[in-house]
DNA sequence: CTGAAAGCGCTAACAT
DNA sequence: ATGTTAGCGCTTTCAG
């Protein structure tokens, strides 16, 4: 608990290899190298280092590796909730492998991400892109130049973890026809948005060989703002079922369609897609997809840190860290705002 | 859009320097400090700096100033949609500083925290702790060592922004007394949260000059799982109302209620404290305090910046960044989760 | 196995 | 106004 600060006392190494009647040299291979000094000194310079509070500086240390040891994860927006165990994930497993996180929001911005990669250029070893809203091109250029993991994000020499929604868009689309709606919509997000492009076309190669009417509405803001007017656009049209980009803006329609005095499901299904923290309390509970966010970060991290060996010339990584692009499946949670269709005879209750 | 990697082709100030034809310094100079350097000299050098992509390493810099451009801010629990608007306006204002933000996730745990402390010393200018889970005297002793401000912790001689629900306490006591309650309870978070121990402190005081029974319950995990243990606690006792520690155990104890049959509010008033992402569209939506979040990350990012502007030799500052503690006022959302008690004749004719 | 010494990229005295 | 030079704390040859 007694940190040196960084202006007069801070102990340096010098400090140590005074204290212990050596050279700095060997307690720099003492502390990081072990085995290449003897045991009797190495425990002794250990402890005296342990007694005098020594904490090599990060600074001086990665001026000549050139490591820092930090790693960044990216992220649109940190007000979402989907992201959550992505933080935290990263940010457990980053630690343990030594690697202290920044975590940045670049507030849904391509400007906001792109500024922030060449900046931490030099403060990290590597970047974890989640949801990135960068171009293939940009991407592929940025990923020659820094160790970089996308997440949600399919680009040929890219590493990735992708948790596979788009394949779980034919369950939704079985689900919604089982119940018997034939008229659907898909409420989209960002049209930067990849995964929302994915999800969409996924979606209409499953409608072809299914009987119902798909449409897209949209571009919306993946927000719970932008919620209502996406419901508005769906009362709009004829469709008895949507499924949103994302939960945050399926909340939102649930709270206008309450507003406006259409019950659901029982006149309108709405799906959502990640299953974040308020999917399960909000009004009616969401049907939506779940995802294994912790096993997500801690892949990409892994990868990440493969990845970062590499270049300096660790050895290579064989396992699972050596693979390049992971696919993580999702999996349909049905929860209350799904129902059967309204049957033809009694209108919707539109206020 | 081309950060240079660490390993080879990095462009340093003297490939700078080589190129226009001058002395590092003198790029340093142009770069840093203009107007130690002629203005056509300066424009050339900055052209010629960009052109080949030179980004200073931080590191370097660090290593003879000892300032790294680094903040940290750490947080008991990340899933905790609480510190979503402390993330965001924390950034916000530490980009606009030049600063660089880590994002800390102690997982509640005091260990953590000051493992975290420790370690950071020597990454970062200063840190925010948030809720910190440290004892008096660690803070006071972390506080010497290392620029730090807290959010919601008050301390004598650490610089502080206190979020002040304690001195809202009063308005949701008189709320529930003029409903008819007479007998409350306050659900508990962790006995290392200073927030808890305020607000229970100052509900004891207010409930002196009013004619009710209060009685607190817990402790218990600030969490959403936590709520169902919570709820019962609070079915075991003769109470028509709860006062929750925080947004995450109301929203437990609301879906514990609801699987019991237990009516909110008819049968029960639930309030929760923070207003957090999901409060308003819960089901019932939840009464509880909303607090300026954003306001209150701006502030402790300015106050910390001045700390270190202070240690760092800068001018003295004067205004609001110098002012050692602030105290943001909070206020009563009243929303559906709170009703008239349940028993006899409602006092006031309250519906 | 250990010590001596040379830098990593940059800034800040100190010269000019 | 600009150039020269000496380190910041650490790792890493290179000697012993």
């Amino acid at each position: 608990m007694s940190a040196a600060p960084h202006g007069e006392g801070r102990v340096t190494i010098a400090d140590v290899a005074k204290s212990a009647g050596v050279a700095t040299s060997t307690v720099s291979r003492a502390l990081s190298r072990p085995g290449r000094v003897s045991e009797p000194l190495r425990q002794k310079i250990v402890a005296i280092a342990n007694e005098l509070g020594y904490y090599p500086s990060p600074q001086a240390r990665s001026l000549k590796s050139g490591r820092t040891h930090n790693v960044a994860l990216l992220i649109p927006d940190i007000t979402n909730p989907f992201f959550f165990g992505l933080v935290r994930a990263t940010q457990a497993q980053a630690r343990a492998r030594g690697y202290l996180q920044f975590v940045v929001n670049t507030e849904e911005s391509a400007g906001v991400e792109a500024a922030y990669l060449a900046e931490l250029g030099k403060s990290v070893d590597g970047v974890i892109l989640a949801a990135s809203r960068l171009s293939d091109d940009e991407l592929a250029s940025a990923s020659r130049t820094l160790p970089i993991v996308t997440i949600n994000r399919d680009i040929p020499n890219v590493p990735s973890v992708i948790i596979d929604t788009p394949a779980a868009m034919v369950q939704a689309l079985d689900h919604l026809v089982s119940l018997g709606h034939t008229s659907i919509a898909y409420l989209s997000g960002p049209e930067s948005s990849w995964s929302s492009r994915k999800r969409w076309s996924a979606l209409q190669q499953a409608a072809r060989t299914r009987a119902v009417h798909l449409r897209d509405l949209g571009p919306f803001a993946p927000t719970v703002q932008a919620g209502a007017a996406a419901a508005d656009s769906t009362l709009a049209t004829e469709t008895t079922a949507c499924i949103c980009f994302n939960d945050l803006l399926a909340i939102g329609v649930l709270q206008r369609l309450g507003e406006r005095g259409v019950r659901v499901p029982q006149d309108m299904s709405v799906m959502g897609c990640d299953d974040i923290f308020g999917a399960d309390f909000c009004n009616p509970p969401l049907t939506t997809f779940s995802a294994p966010l912790d096993q997500a970060g801690r892949l990409a991290t892994d990868m990440l840190m493969s990845l970062v060996q590499d270049r300096w010339g660790g050895r290579l990584a064989g396992g699972v860290e050596g693979r390049r692009h992971e696919r993580l499946s999702t999996y349909l949670t049905i929860r209350d705002s799904t129902g059967p269709a309204p049957s033809a005879a009694n209108a919707r209750g539109v206020a």
